[in-house]
DNA sequence: AACTAATGAGCCGTAACAAG
DNA sequence: CTTGTTACGGCTCATTAGTT
Protein backbone atom coordinates (compact mmCIF):
# COMPACT_ATOMS: atom_id res chain seq x y z
CA UNK A 1 0.00 0.00 0.00
CA UNK A 2 1.90 2.73 -1.57
CA UNK A 3 2.87 4.84 -3.97
CA UNK A 4 2.07 2.28 -6.53
CA UNK A 5 -1.49 2.74 -6.10
CA UNK A 6 -1.05 5.99 -8.14
CA UNK A 7 -1.85 4.95 -11.67
CA UNK A 8 -2.87 6.74 -14.49
CA UNK A 9 -5.46 9.07 -13.36
CA UNK A 10 -3.55 10.15 -9.98
CA UNK A 11 -1.05 11.51 -12.42
CA UNK A 12 -2.68 14.61 -12.76
CA UNK A 13 -3.04 15.23 -8.79
CA UNK A 14 0.61 14.28 -8.54
CA UNK A 15 1.18 17.03 -10.96
CA UNK A 16 -0.38 19.36 -8.86
CA UNK A 17 0.82 18.20 -5.72
CA UNK A 18 4.40 18.60 -7.35
CA UNK A 19 3.39 22.31 -8.72
CA UNK A 20 1.95 22.87 -5.66
CA UNK A 21 4.72 21.97 -3.30
CA UNK A 22 7.96 21.68 -5.22
CA UNK A 23 9.83 21.79 -2.62
CA UNK A 24 8.92 18.28 -1.78
CA UNK A 25 9.89 17.15 -5.06
CA UNK A 26 13.41 18.39 -4.34
CA UNK A 27 14.36 17.47 -0.79
CA UNK A 28 17.65 16.17 -1.37
CA UNK A 29 19.11 19.54 -2.99
CA UNK A 30 18.31 21.20 0.58
CA UNK A 31 19.20 18.75 2.92
CA UNK A 32 20.34 21.59 5.07
CA UNK A 33 16.54 22.31 6.98
CA UNK A 34 14.93 20.95 9.94
CA UNK A 35 18.29 18.84 10.84
CA UNK A 36 16.94 17.67 14.22
CA UNK A 37 14.45 15.44 14.24
CA UNK A 38 11.74 15.32 11.37
CA UNK A 39 13.73 12.66 9.31
CA UNK A 40 10.70 10.78 8.32
CA UNK A 41 7.92 11.65 7.03
CA UNK A 42 9.42 13.25 3.50
CA UNK A 43 7.22 13.38 0.52
CA UNK A 44 6.43 10.05 0.03
CA UNK A 45 5.66 10.37 -4.11
CA UNK A 46 9.35 11.03 -4.43
CA UNK A 47 8.51 7.78 -6.99
CA UNK A 48 6.11 9.34 -9.70
CA UNK A 49 7.45 13.26 -10.62
CA UNK A 50 5.10 13.15 -12.91
CA UNK A 51 6.13 16.36 -14.00
CA UNK A 52 6.08 18.36 -17.04
CA UNK A 53 8.37 17.18 -18.84
CA UNK A 54 7.51 13.00 -18.14
CA UNK A 55 4.15 12.63 -18.43
CA UNK A 56 3.07 9.96 -19.65
CA UNK A 57 6.13 8.16 -20.96
CA UNK A 58 3.81 4.86 -20.27
CA UNK A 59 0.97 4.67 -23.04
CA UNK A 60 -2.22 4.34 -20.98
CA UNK A 61 -4.09 1.09 -20.64
CA UNK A 62 -6.65 2.15 -23.69
CA UNK A 63 -4.12 2.84 -26.15
CA UNK A 64 -2.12 0.00 -25.09
CA UNK A 65 -5.52 -2.24 -25.07
CA UNK A 66 -6.24 -0.63 -28.80
CA UNK A 67 -2.73 -1.35 -30.07
CA UNK A 68 -2.46 -4.96 -28.76
CA UNK A 69 -5.85 -5.77 -30.77
CA UNK A 70 -4.59 -4.11 -33.85
CA UNK A 71 -1.35 -6.03 -33.12
CA UNK A 72 -3.65 -9.62 -32.72
CA UNK A 73 -5.25 -8.81 -36.10
CA UNK A 74 -2.20 -7.57 -38.14
CA UNK A 75 1.40 -8.17 -36.58
CA UNK A 76 2.36 -5.64 -39.73
CA UNK A 77 1.73 -2.55 -40.05
CA UNK A 78 0.98 -0.39 -43.24
CA UNK A 79 1.42 3.56 -42.91
CA UNK A 80 -2.58 3.69 -44.11
CA UNK A 81 -2.73 2.13 -40.83
CA UNK A 82 -0.63 3.40 -39.14
CA UNK A 83 -1.91 6.87 -39.39
CA UNK A 84 -5.18 6.13 -38.33
CA UNK A 85 -4.15 4.02 -35.63
CA UNK A 86 -2.24 7.40 -34.15
CA UNK A 87 -4.88 9.78 -35.13
CA UNK A 88 -6.91 7.34 -32.93
CA UNK A 89 -5.01 7.15 -30.34
CA UNK A 90 -3.58 10.67 -29.94
CA UNK A 91 -0.07 9.64 -30.89
CA UNK A 92 2.90 10.13 -32.29
CA UNK A 93 2.84 8.15 -35.58
CA UNK A 94 6.20 7.34 -35.10
CA UNK A 95 5.45 6.04 -31.77
CA UNK A 96 2.92 3.27 -33.34
CA UNK A 97 5.21 2.06 -35.30
CA UNK A 98 8.20 1.61 -32.84
CA UNK A 99 5.07 0.31 -30.75
CA UNK A 100 4.53 -2.04 -33.28
CA UNK A 101 8.29 -2.66 -33.60
CA UNK A 102 8.91 -3.32 -30.01
CA UNK A 103 5.72 -5.72 -29.96
CA UNK A 104 7.10 -7.84 -32.46
CA UNK A 105 10.43 -7.99 -31.09
CA UNK A 106 8.30 -8.75 -27.27
CA UNK A 107 6.22 -11.53 -29.58
CA UNK A 108 9.41 -13.01 -31.18
CA UNK A 109 10.99 -13.68 -27.51
CA UNK A 110 7.63 -14.73 -26.08
CA UNK A 111 7.69 -17.20 -28.88
CA UNK A 112 11.40 -18.33 -27.99
CA UNK A 113 10.05 -18.74 -24.35
CA UNK A 114 7.21 -21.32 -25.54
CA UNK A 115 9.29 -23.08 -27.50
CA UNK A 116 11.66 -23.56 -25.10
CA UNK A 117 8.53 -24.58 -22.80
CA UNK A 118 7.14 -26.66 -25.19
CA UNK A 119 10.69 -28.52 -26.06
CA UNK A 120 11.11 -29.27 -21.85
CA UNK A 121 7.85 -31.13 -21.74
CA UNK A 122 8.64 -33.19 -25.32
CA UNK A 123 12.07 -33.99 -23.73
CA UNK A 124 10.72 -34.85 -20.09
CA UNK A 125 8.40 -37.56 -21.71
CA UNK A 126 10.78 -38.87 -24.42
CA UNK A 127 12.90 -39.14 -21.39
CA UNK A 128 10.39 -41.39 -19.28
CA UNK A 129 9.31 -43.34 -22.45
CA UNK A 130 13.00 -43.99 -22.87
CA UNK A 131 13.13 -45.43 -19.03
CA UNK A 132 10.37 -47.26 -19.50
CA UNK A 133 11.80 -49.11 -22.64
CA UNK A 134 14.79 -49.82 -20.97
CA UNK A 135 13.22 -51.49 -18.23
CA UNK A 136 11.63 -53.25 -20.85
CA UNK A 137 14.25 -54.60 -22.68
CA UNK A 138 15.73 -55.23 -19.73
CA UNK A 139 13.07 -57.90 -18.82
CA UNK A 140 12.69 -59.06 -22.25
CA UNK A 141 16.16 -59.86 -22.21
CA UNK A 142 15.74 -61.19 -18.55
CA UNK A 143 12.93 -63.68 -20.55
CA UNK A 144 14.66 -64.45 -22.84
CA UNK A 145 17.88 -65.68 -20.51
CA UNK A 146 15.31 -67.43 -18.61
CA UNK A 147 13.78 -69.26 -21.36
CA UNK A 148 16.98 -70.73 -22.80
CA UNK A 149 17.58 -71.93 -19.61
CA UNK A 150 14.53 -73.68 -19.59
CA UNK A 151 15.17 -75.01 -22.75
CA UNK A 152 18.64 -76.36 -22.05
CA UNK A 153 17.13 -77.85 -19.08
CA UNK A 154 13.97 -79.25 -21.02
CA UNK A 155 16.99 -80.86 -23.07
CA UNK A 156 19.05 -82.09 -20.48
CA UNK A 157 15.94 -83.46 -18.91
CA UNK A 158 15.11 -84.96 -22.24
CA UNK A 159 18.46 -86.57 -22.25
CA UNK A 160 18.56 -87.95 -19.19
CA UNK A 161 15.22 -89.58 -20.14
CA UNK A 162 16.64 -90.89 -23.28
CA UNK A 163 19.63 -91.99 -21.45
CA UNK A 164 17.59 -94.00 -18.98
CA UNK A 165 15.91 -95.25 -21.37
CA UNK A 166 18.67 -96.35 -22.97
CA UNK A 167 20.16 -98.21 -20.12
CA UNK A 168 17.20 -100.07 -18.66
CA UNK A 169 16.93 -101.01 -22.23
CA UNK A 170 20.02 -101.84 -22.33
CA UNK A 171 19.93 -103.80 -18.49
CA UNK A 172 17.07 -105.46 -19.81
CA UNK A 173 18.65 -107.40 -23.18
CA UNK A 174 21.61 -108.32 -20.97
CA UNK A 175 19.38 -109.74 -18.42
CA UNK A 176 17.29 -111.35 -20.89
CA UNK A 177 20.61 -112.53 -22.54
CA UNK A 178 21.51 -114.06 -19.56
CA UNK B 1 19.88 8.20 -6.71
CA UNK B 2 19.40 11.10 -6.21
CA UNK B 3 20.26 12.12 -9.71
CA UNK B 4 17.71 9.99 -11.18
CA UNK B 5 15.53 12.24 -9.50
CA UNK B 6 16.91 15.32 -10.39
CA UNK B 7 16.17 13.77 -14.17
CA UNK B 8 12.89 13.97 -13.61
CA UNK B 9 13.05 17.57 -12.63
CA UNK B 10 11.52 20.55 -14.57
CA UNK B 11 13.44 22.93 -16.69
CA UNK B 12 15.22 24.68 -13.85
CA UNK B 13 17.14 21.31 -13.00
CA UNK B 14 18.04 20.84 -16.17
CA UNK B 15 20.87 23.79 -15.66
CA UNK B 16 21.87 20.84 -12.75
CA UNK B 17 21.45 18.22 -14.98
CA UNK B 18 23.74 19.65 -17.88
CA UNK B 19 26.44 20.20 -15.02
CA UNK B 20 26.28 17.07 -13.80
CA UNK B 21 26.64 15.02 -17.33
CA UNK B 22 26.68 17.49 -20.02
CA UNK B 23 27.61 15.06 -22.21
CA UNK B 24 24.50 13.03 -22.01
CA UNK B 25 22.30 16.25 -21.64
CA UNK B 26 20.09 16.25 -24.69
CA UNK B 27 19.15 19.74 -26.14
CA UNK B 28 15.67 18.95 -26.67
CA UNK B 29 15.14 17.97 -23.47
CA UNK B 30 15.42 21.82 -22.38
CA UNK B 31 12.83 23.20 -23.93
CA UNK B 32 10.24 20.36 -23.24
CA UNK B 33 7.49 22.69 -22.90
CA UNK B 34 5.02 21.51 -25.85
CA UNK B 35 5.33 17.38 -25.54
CA UNK B 36 2.90 15.95 -24.43
CA UNK B 37 3.95 12.50 -25.03
CA UNK B 38 7.04 11.93 -26.15
CA UNK B 39 9.35 13.68 -23.93
CA UNK B 40 12.63 11.15 -23.65
CA UNK B 41 15.35 12.19 -26.43
CA UNK B 42 13.98 12.45 -29.04
CA UNK B 43 14.92 13.92 -31.97
CA UNK B 44 15.44 11.98 -34.85
CA UNK B 45 13.31 14.38 -37.35
CA UNK B 46 15.52 17.42 -36.92
CA UNK B 47 17.80 18.70 -38.32
CA UNK B 48 20.54 18.79 -35.87
CA UNK B 49 21.42 14.97 -35.62
CA UNK B 50 24.36 16.00 -36.33
CA UNK B 51 26.20 17.58 -33.05
CA UNK B 52 27.44 14.33 -32.31
CA UNK B 53 29.21 16.52 -29.30
CA UNK B 54 26.33 16.56 -27.22
CA UNK B 55 24.65 13.49 -28.54
CA UNK B 56 26.58 10.66 -27.10
CA UNK B 57 23.66 8.55 -26.51
CA UNK B 58 25.89 5.45 -26.95
CA UNK B 59 28.94 4.31 -24.67
CA UNK B 60 32.19 4.60 -26.38
CA UNK B 61 33.65 1.31 -27.21
CA UNK B 62 36.61 2.05 -24.23
CA UNK B 63 33.92 2.82 -21.70
CA UNK B 64 32.06 -0.93 -22.69
CA UNK B 65 35.21 -2.49 -22.55
CA UNK B 66 36.00 -1.58 -18.88
CA UNK B 67 32.54 -2.37 -17.99
CA UNK B 68 32.64 -5.57 -19.60
CA UNK B 69 35.76 -6.44 -17.83
CA UNK B 70 34.08 -5.29 -14.56
CA UNK B 71 31.42 -7.48 -15.41
CA UNK B 72 33.28 -10.50 -15.84
CA UNK B 73 34.69 -10.06 -12.67
CA UNK B 74 31.53 -9.69 -10.73
CA UNK B 75 28.31 -9.10 -11.96
CA UNK B 76 26.63 -7.61 -9.09
CA UNK B 77 27.97 -4.10 -8.69
CA UNK B 78 28.52 -2.35 -5.18
CA UNK B 79 28.10 1.34 -4.57
CA UNK B 80 31.40 2.16 -3.97
CA UNK B 81 32.95 -0.14 -7.07
CA UNK B 82 29.89 1.69 -8.85
CA UNK B 83 31.10 5.19 -8.21
CA UNK B 84 34.23 3.94 -8.77
CA UNK B 85 33.45 2.96 -12.41
CA UNK B 86 31.49 5.96 -12.79
CA UNK B 87 34.28 8.38 -12.03
CA UNK B 88 36.52 6.24 -14.42
CA UNK B 89 34.70 6.39 -16.95
CA UNK B 90 33.30 9.96 -16.61
CA UNK B 91 29.59 8.32 -16.29
CA UNK B 92 27.12 8.92 -13.97
CA UNK B 93 26.73 6.15 -11.60
CA UNK B 94 23.08 5.96 -12.12
CA UNK B 95 24.33 5.08 -16.20
CA UNK B 96 26.71 2.53 -14.64
CA UNK B 97 23.81 0.89 -12.69
CA UNK B 98 21.68 0.50 -15.14
CA UNK B 99 24.12 -0.70 -17.37
CA UNK B 100 24.84 -3.61 -15.02
CA UNK B 101 20.90 -4.17 -14.88
CA UNK B 102 21.02 -4.29 -18.85
CA UNK B 103 23.93 -6.27 -18.98
CA UNK B 104 22.55 -9.04 -16.27
CA UNK B 105 19.95 -8.80 -18.23
CA UNK B 106 21.35 -10.18 -21.28
CA UNK B 107 23.15 -12.12 -19.93
CA UNK B 108 20.43 -13.98 -18.14
CA UNK B 109 18.63 -14.31 -22.17
CA UNK B 110 21.93 -15.50 -23.41
CA UNK B 111 21.82 -18.29 -20.60
CA UNK B 112 18.73 -19.31 -21.62
CA UNK B 113 19.43 -19.08 -25.19
CA UNK B 114 22.32 -21.76 -24.59
CA UNK B 115 19.95 -23.64 -22.25
CA UNK B 116 17.92 -24.22 -24.99
CA UNK B 117 20.08 -25.52 -27.80
CA UNK B 118 21.94 -27.59 -25.04
CA UNK B 119 18.10 -28.79 -24.16
CA UNK B 120 17.84 -29.55 -27.54
CA UNK B 121 20.59 -31.56 -28.54
CA UNK B 122 20.10 -33.47 -25.28
CA UNK B 123 16.22 -34.20 -26.61
CA UNK B 124 17.65 -35.10 -29.99
CA UNK B 125 19.76 -37.64 -28.65
CA UNK B 126 17.53 -39.03 -25.95
CA UNK B 127 15.21 -39.47 -29.07
CA UNK B 128 17.51 -41.63 -31.17
CA UNK B 129 17.86 -43.93 -28.49
CA UNK B 130 14.54 -44.05 -27.85
CA UNK B 131 14.12 -45.59 -31.69
CA UNK B 132 17.23 -47.36 -30.59
CA UNK B 133 15.31 -48.98 -27.88
CA UNK B 134 12.26 -49.64 -29.85
CA UNK B 135 13.98 -51.52 -32.33
CA UNK B 136 15.60 -53.68 -29.99
CA UNK B 137 12.52 -54.38 -28.02
CA UNK B 138 11.06 -55.50 -31.41
CA UNK B 139 14.29 -57.57 -31.86
CA UNK B 140 14.18 -58.99 -28.73
CA UNK B 141 10.14 -59.74 -29.07
CA UNK B 142 11.53 -61.97 -32.34
CA UNK B 143 13.90 -64.13 -30.42
CA UNK B 144 11.21 -64.54 -27.71
CA UNK B 145 9.35 -65.72 -29.98
CA UNK B 146 11.42 -67.55 -32.18
CA UNK B 147 13.04 -69.26 -28.78
CA UNK B 148 9.61 -70.37 -27.93
CA UNK B 149 8.52 -72.06 -30.84
CA UNK B 150 12.29 -73.74 -31.15
CA UNK B 151 11.48 -74.83 -27.80
CA UNK B 152 8.32 -76.35 -28.15
CA UNK B 153 9.55 -77.90 -31.60
CA UNK B 154 12.38 -79.60 -28.97
CA UNK B 155 9.84 -80.86 -27.18
CA UNK B 156 8.32 -82.44 -29.75
CA UNK B 157 11.41 -83.96 -31.36
CA UNK B 158 12.16 -85.23 -27.48
CA UNK B 159 8.91 -86.58 -27.29
CA UNK B 160 9.09 -88.47 -30.50
CA UNK B 161 13.10 -89.77 -29.90
CA UNK B 162 11.47 -91.32 -26.66
CA UNK B 163 8.31 -92.37 -28.07
CA UNK B 164 10.77 -94.15 -30.96
CA UNK B 165 12.76 -95.52 -28.13
CA UNK B 166 10.22 -96.95 -26.23
CA UNK B 167 8.78 -98.62 -29.05
CA UNK B 168 11.89 -99.92 -29.95
CA UNK B 169 12.48 -100.93 -26.12
CA UNK B 170 8.80 -102.79 -26.66
CA UNK B 171 9.60 -104.28 -30.05
CA UNK B 172 12.45 -105.76 -28.80
CA UNK B 173 11.29 -106.96 -25.61
CA UNK B 174 8.37 -108.64 -27.17
CA UNK B 175 10.90 -110.07 -29.84
CA UNK B 176 13.19 -111.39 -27.30
CA UNK B 177 10.34 -112.89 -25.30
CA UNK B 178 8.92 -114.58 -28.51
C1' DA C 1 9.86 -3.97 21.34
C1' DA C 2 6.54 -3.38 17.63
C1' DC C 3 5.04 -0.57 13.99
C1' DT C 4 5.64 2.09 10.00
C1' DA C 5 7.41 5.06 6.57
C1' DA C 6 11.47 6.15 3.82
C1' DT C 7 15.04 4.49 1.12
C1' DG C 8 18.10 1.92 -1.78
C1' DA C 9 18.95 -1.72 -4.94
C1' DG C 10 17.48 -5.29 -8.12
C1' DC C 11 14.42 -7.14 -11.71
C1' DC C 12 10.99 -6.73 -15.29
C1' DG C 13 8.66 -4.64 -18.92
C1' DT C 14 8.96 -1.35 -22.24
C1' DA C 15 9.63 3.19 -24.84
C1' DA C 16 12.83 5.25 -27.77
C1' DC C 17 16.48 5.17 -30.39
C1' DA C 18 20.62 3.46 -33.26
C1' DA C 19 22.83 0.44 -36.33
C1' DG C 20 22.61 -3.09 -39.78
C1' DC D 1 12.25 -3.96 -41.15
C1' DT D 2 15.26 -6.48 -37.22
C1' DT D 3 18.45 -6.48 -33.59
C1' DG D 4 20.81 -4.41 -30.02
C1' DT D 5 21.28 -0.64 -26.62
C1' DT D 6 20.12 2.94 -23.33
C1' DA D 7 17.04 4.56 -20.16
C1' DC D 8 12.95 4.90 -17.40
C1' DG D 9 8.77 3.50 -14.57
C1' DG D 10 6.89 0.29 -11.54
C1' DC D 11 7.28 -3.29 -8.48
C1' DT D 12 9.41 -6.12 -4.66
C1' DC D 13 12.46 -6.92 -1.04
C1' DA D 14 15.65 -5.84 2.68
C1' DT D 15 17.39 -2.32 5.53
C1' DT D 16 17.09 1.84 8.15
C1' DA D 17 15.21 4.85 11.33
C1' DG D 18 11.47 7.70 13.49
C1' DT D 19 7.14 6.97 16.19
C1' DT D 20 4.40 4.90 19.61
Amino acid sequence: MRTNLMNHQVEDQMLLISQLYPSLCTPQLVPGEGETKPRRRRKKNKGEITDVGTRKRKLSAKQVDLLELNFGSEHKLVSERKDRLASELGLDPRQVAVWFQNRRARWKNKKLEEEYSKLKTAHESVVVEKCRLETEVHLLLYLLLLLTFLNICGKICSLRVCVSLILSFVLKTSLSLN
